[in-house]
RNA sequence: GGGGGUGUAGCUCAAUUGGUCAGAGCAGUGGAUUGUCGAUCCACAGGUUGCGGGUUCGAGCCCCGUCACCCUCGCCA
């Protein structure tokens, strides 16, 4: 039994507390000794206090103390001393005071950590994930996930102000077509049958206003087994809501209004509404992406038709089918290196090359395909990217999706490579007017999901140019980061039957995976809609943090392993056996590697 | 599956053209030190240069393969 419990934390001793009697509780964060003087600053999630064992206190206390190594963890009574004006520490709040230690207990020893606790040195993510644990005791990730929770608090308490009712729904649900490839979960009592981990509570949100609840939501965990990304996990957190007798407007200002009210409560931010709003068509023809970041400008110009004349043939071919078109980088130089670099950059992401030009004194274009464009052209391109004496344009000529996906990467890695994206500023905006349908290899599909309703002048065109519809849909964008998306859903039966039957679903498929809600639909489905923000993205965003790996408290790898626990792992037979599920080697020979235990 | 990047001491990094280049700081260990706070000083210890192969008189460096981690395209209704 250990005796010192604290009566203070380590970031809570102030100059008014000079006098006082306390106990410490924490960890060793350095001990620096001089002799038969030592400090040693303690450390807890509150902060950190520096300890003082003087050689006026008892030998063996001294003794004790210059035995301590760093992480050991400690207790410490002592007198809170004001410091000397000349050794006042103003990093730290808590600078001005010292304990003057009278006792110490040794709560536990520990192993010297393999990467110093303290940040005065980058450790590479790879060590940090195998010692999750220790790197969650640095600072900074305590910030962050201490942030994460505030994020969470204040979603629950603008959700409550704003009536909505918070209600859990399964994770193990049954296989939904469409979407996110599902993580499966074999059935121990049928064998061949299996569970599906959701990849949202999408169903049951709508069910929910089936059931009359008018305002849901859950803060819910997500499963997809899909590739990983900076921004994208196996398992992530949604805050999912869904809302009755609503139209678009009233979804998208509820979700402002938490918001608004996450900045307040979190950074003491005051976010102005209503949110900039932009349809689809806008962003992918300014910005190439849906997603945009509105922190700076650098928008996407288009001279098709002024190069559809031209002598060089790359231009005038990608006019007939495609477009031409370009980005300005304002007062930037670059090397022959350096646009090779960028030319591999875009070819790695689908082009077939990069065109780059110099604007010379005087207007005049330079650069390897400068020869060939006449001075019409070169006119254009002046006017049309408003580029001045010293900057550079990037042009593209191809196909116009893949002109648009290729200039928006682009706008983003020149404007971060040249530090055009203001630190410290949240630039949220909707995207809305979502086409309803995407051209695949087998026909037509969803874009967002099958039970987001067309927009209703839309309705008539939905069999005859169903590409032309738009959804009743729209995402919320901040920074370039998509953090939420919904819509306004189907909630008439016969819309909904001819949405299906457009995407090629029959009535016995639907009836085998969707029967439940298409007969929920018949009881009184109410009008509705709603929207999922993601809670990774958005702690990542209001931390300024660039990865959601950073906010999450043990995320995987891009391989999908837990380098800390090593899964995914085996089983034996006898598990296998009671789940009815046989291992069977894959055609290259073998199973995978599995990551290593330790 | 494709494109790009990284891998050297426990941690973070350096090592000219392939040639005394196996090095530094931090951490660690031992010692010194009465006001530090990323303490300082002295000393010591610490290496399969991710792994396997190849080229070469000689490879941390070049080539091939492979593994791990990161960014990204596809994928993510």
């Amino acid at each position: 039994m250990w005796k010192l419990k604290r009566t203070h934390t380590c970031g809570e001793l102030r100059v008014q507390h000079v006098g006082q009697n306390v106990i410490l509780n924490g960890w060793v964060e350095s001990r620096r000794n001089f002799g038969n003087l030592i400090f040693v600053d303690l450390r807890d999630r509150y902060g950190k206090t520096q300890v003082l064992f003087s050689p006026d206190r008892a030998q063996e206390l001294v003794a004790l103390a210059d035995a301590l190594k760093n992480e050991w963890v400690i207790a410490v009574k002592g007198v809170v001393r004001r410091r000397d004006t000349e050794t006042v520490n103003p990093k730290i709040v808590t600078g001005e005071i010292e304990v003057d230690a009278i006792e110490l207990e040794v709560l536990n020893e520990a192993k010297t950590p393999p990467f110093p606790i303290s940040e005065h040195l980058a450790v590479s993510e790879e060590t940090r994930l195998q010692y999750r644990y220790l790197d969650l005791r640095r600072p900074s990730m305590q910030r962050n996930l201490i942030t994460r929770h505030k994020v969470l608090h204040a979603i629950r308490t603008s959700m409550d102000r704003q009536n909505f009712v918070e209600i859990e729904t399964p994770y193990l649900v049954k296989f939904t077509p469409g979407g996110a490839r599902n993580f499966l979960v074999p059935s121990r009592h049928f064998p061949g049958r299996f569970f599906a981990l959701a990849e949202s509570p999408q169903i049951f949100k709508q069910l929910s206003m089936v059931a009359g609840y008018d305002r849901y939501y859950q803060i819910a965990r997500c499963f997809r087994d899909e590739d990983l990304r900076a921004d994208r996990q196996l398992e992530f957190t949604q805050l999912d809501m869904e809302m009755s007798f609503v139209q678009r407007d009233d979804v998208m200002d509820a979700i402002e209004q938490v918001c608004v009210d996450i900045w307040k409560a979190v950074l003491g931010l005051e976010v102005p509404r209503p949110f900039a709003r932009l349809s689809y068509a806008d962003a992918m023809r300014e910005y190439g992406t849906d997603k945009p970041d509105l922190r700076f400008e650098m928008k996407i110009w288009d001279v098709t038709g002024e190069v559809a004349e031209s002598g060089f043939k790359v231009f005038a071919e990608a006019a007939k089918a495609g477009v031409v078109r370009g980005l300005t980088a304002s007062g930037a130089a670059f090397s022959r290196k350096d646009t090779d670099v960028l030319e591999t950059f875009v070819k790695g992401i689908g082009a077939k090359g990069l065109i780059s030009l110099k604007v010379e004194e005087g207007g005049k274009l330079s650069g390897g395909v400068a020869k060939f464009l006449g001075e019409r052209e070169a006119g254009a391109i002046r006017v049309k990217s408003g580029a001045k004496a010293g900057d550079t344009v990037f042009m593209i000529a191809d196909e116009e999706e893949k002109a648009a996906s290729v200039l928006g990467a682009l706008r983003n890695h020149l404007a971060a490579r040249l530090d055009r994206i203001p630190k410290e500023q949240f630039r949220f905006c909707w995207v809305v007017d979502f086409p309803m349908f995407e051209k695949t290899d087998e026909g037509i599909a969803a874009r967002h999901h099958p039970f987001t309703s067309p927009k209703d002048e839309h309705l008539e065109m939905l069999e005859k140019e169903p590409l032309k519809v738009q959804a009743k849909a729209y995402d919320l964008v901040l920074n370039g980061f998509e953090i939420g998306g919904g819509s306004i859903r189907i909630h008439r039966r016969d819309i909904q039957q001819r949405i299906f039957r457009l995407l090629g679903l029959t009535d016995e498929y639907l009836r085998d995976r969707f029967g439940f809600l298409l007969e929920a639909f018949e009881y009184g489905a109410p009008p509705h809609g709603g929207i999922a923000l993601g809670i990774d993205r958005l702690s990542m965003l209001i931390l300024g943090l660039d990865n959601i790996r950073d906010v999450i408290t043990f995320p995987k790898t891009q391989r999908t392993t837990d380098l800390m626990m090593g899964s995914p792992g085996t089983v034996t037979e006898k598990q296998l056996k009671e789940l009815h599920v046989r291992v069977v080697e894959d055609a290259e020979g073998g199973r995978a590697e599995l990551p290593s235990v330790r």
